[in-house]
DNA sequence: TGTTCAAATGTAACCGGTTACACAGCGCAC
DNA sequence: GTGCGCTGTGTAACCGGTTACATTTGAACA
């Protein structure tokens, strides 16, 4: 850490003036003659004076650095999700700090202990259920922290994110609407997620609708989508739609069919979930669910920072997510 | 930060210790007697005492943070490598903090600013080119800092990556070797990313053993790829195979060539670059070169740490990569 | 001219650790 | 018994900022 950079000692004997003043100028600069913050500024810029950080940070008790435990980078969706989060916290001066939970919360609970050690401001995680120790850990010390992924508006800890349960009961009607009565639905594993689990759950309150709402649960990959619906497919499980939690999985679909010489949508119907990038470009053009991954970290990054700043409270907000309806679902006549 | 936490003296006092002691037994603990250390750490948890990062910054002059400024998260090789450094970092006690460049100079050094600003102890940078004013930056403070994604044992900063201009070369060669003459080479911006320049110039030095072999540059994405390989498919350009140096551009092709009811590796083939999850999962099978995204982010996280720890000297280091056979390119007789 | 007040700047305590150095106590060799 | 060395612990300076409070200066005003 700048071992060698000057110090604000430095600057003050640069300039004749005493450290509160330099202090003064590079922060904020209230009280401070215009000709005196001209001559700080430019003995700044000279000795290249960088603050301290940890100097600042021990005597402002408050580091600028927000936490993010997520539980894997390389699904796209969190890799937007921290993209915007790392954006608009730079934007204000804060710097994000990064931890990788692998769904586990052990693992989640390790991370949050080396971030809070390390001196993280607030938090940011992903989903709703977390290990209790973890949350005690952050209520204690009074570090804000906000749920994502999720919105509840019920839960005493603000959530910001996308109605998981009312989406899929959305994408399952629309799937409804289009005639499909006997339809699979193929979604990752439960226990590394609350938002997947509420969307089955959504998804089972409306199974009703259907003669036939099958559920079935894959590793979250598009190996794992490929192998599950190419596994029905041969089976003849006789659905004319799929229904994926996420367009990893519809990518899987596509070519569990091309495989086994099903045409989308002539054949079967396959919808997906999180909009990614190219689901405007494979072939079908997929329909599914727009997440606002991008528009989420934002709006928690620019919570967070206002909630550090000013002392606001952290509020749950439900961010708009929507059917694009694209060319992989067939309207059954 | 923990503004509630205990410190270390509340530490001190609830043992009748000094200051001193207690910071000797949370760290390393040398010189302690067995019994007081249970003392010690009896208290430390009864108070949920975390020593105070600013304070242990401050005094030792290392924040054990690391930072990494990469051009994009939103490509998995990134996110793969970024995950393998969190990991890394992590298991050693130190963390990760990120920055997002967008391939932009100005911004990559005003993010390696913001990090210096906030403590880090070394820097991770993507590529082999960065401004000047970024690396004397980091060269007065002597912050370590390391290149990735590129190897170049002649540069003078170190280099731990693969060989992008000879992989790029050997991939032409595989084409070569299965008697492919008219070969399209689809890449990403080349003012982006000196990687995809040196494979462009890897690939380029063997233009004497083809018919033909054009470049297109194309935004590096799904949509890129598509739109890049459907128009020369629209205009005949009578290429036999495409060499795309990421599978993303890869994938694009495939929905090219499906939209355009040409078959792969029948009529034309496709080869692509990174070995992503899913190459193995598209139909049919992608034929790629495997880059070691995970394996070089513990190489760099690993070195790092030693580096920081004993102050050995970072030193280039070249990763394995292969070509992967699958069934995308055909042998052509 | 003396008083009042605001603006500009300085002084020094404080944030919470680390660590060089001092020192006490003890065993052991001579 | 003296001296030496080793172990375990305490003392206090220090890291580099921030900021409450004190001080100086000068203008405004009676």
């Amino acid at each position: 850490m700048s071992r060698l950079g000057a110090s604000i000692r430095d600057v003050a004997r640069e300039t004749g003036l005493s450290t509160a003043t330099i202090s003064r100028v590079v922060n904020g600069g209230t009280r401070v003659s215009e000709e005196t913050r001209k001559r700080v500024l430019d003995a700044c810029a000279r000795l290249d004076y960088l603050p301290n950080p940890a100097a600042r940070a021990l005597s402002t008790r408050r580091s600028k650095v927000v936490a993010a435990i997520i539980p894997t980078i390389e699904h796209s969706v969190f890799a937007k999700f921290i993209a915007a989060i790392e954006r608009t916290l730079g934007l204000r001066g804060y710097s994000l700090v990064l931890a990788i939970s692998n769904s586990d919360e052990a693992e989640e609970l390790a991370a949050a202990r080396k971030l809070l050690g390390m001196g993280a401001d607030a938090f940011i995680l992903s989903g709703q259920t977390h290990s209790g120790a973890l949350l005690n850990m952050l209520a204690k010390r009074q570090v804000p922290y906000a749920h994502t992924s999720v919105w509840d508006p019920d839960s005493t800890c603000p959530t910001v994110g996308y109605d998981n349960a009312g989406l899929a009961k959305e994408a399952v009607k629309h799937l409804h609407s289009h005639g499909h009565r006997n339809v699979a639905i193929v979604h990752g594993p439960l226990v590394e997620s609350d938002r997947t689990q509420a969307r089955c759950d959504g998804a089972r309150s409306l199974h009703g609708l259907f003669d036939t709402l099958d559920f079935f649960e894959t590793p979250l990959s598009v190996a794992g989508g490929k192998a599950c619906v190419g596994r029905t497919l041969a089976d003849g499980g006789g659905y004319s739609a799929y229904l994926c939690f996420s367009d990893v999985l519809a990518l899987g679909a596509y070519f569990a069919c091309a495989d086994a010489g099903k045409r989308i949508p002539q054949d079967v119907s396959v919808m997906g979930f999180d909009n990614l990038d190219w689901a405007a470009e494979v072939v079908p053009p997929l329909t599914t669910i727009d997440l606002p991954a991008f528009g989420m970290g934002e709006a928690v990054g620019a919570q967070i920072v206002e909630c550090l700043e000013t002392n606001a409270p952290l509020q749950s907000q439900l961010l708009p997510a929507r059917i694009i309806q694209r060319g992989s679902v067939a309207r059954l006549t």
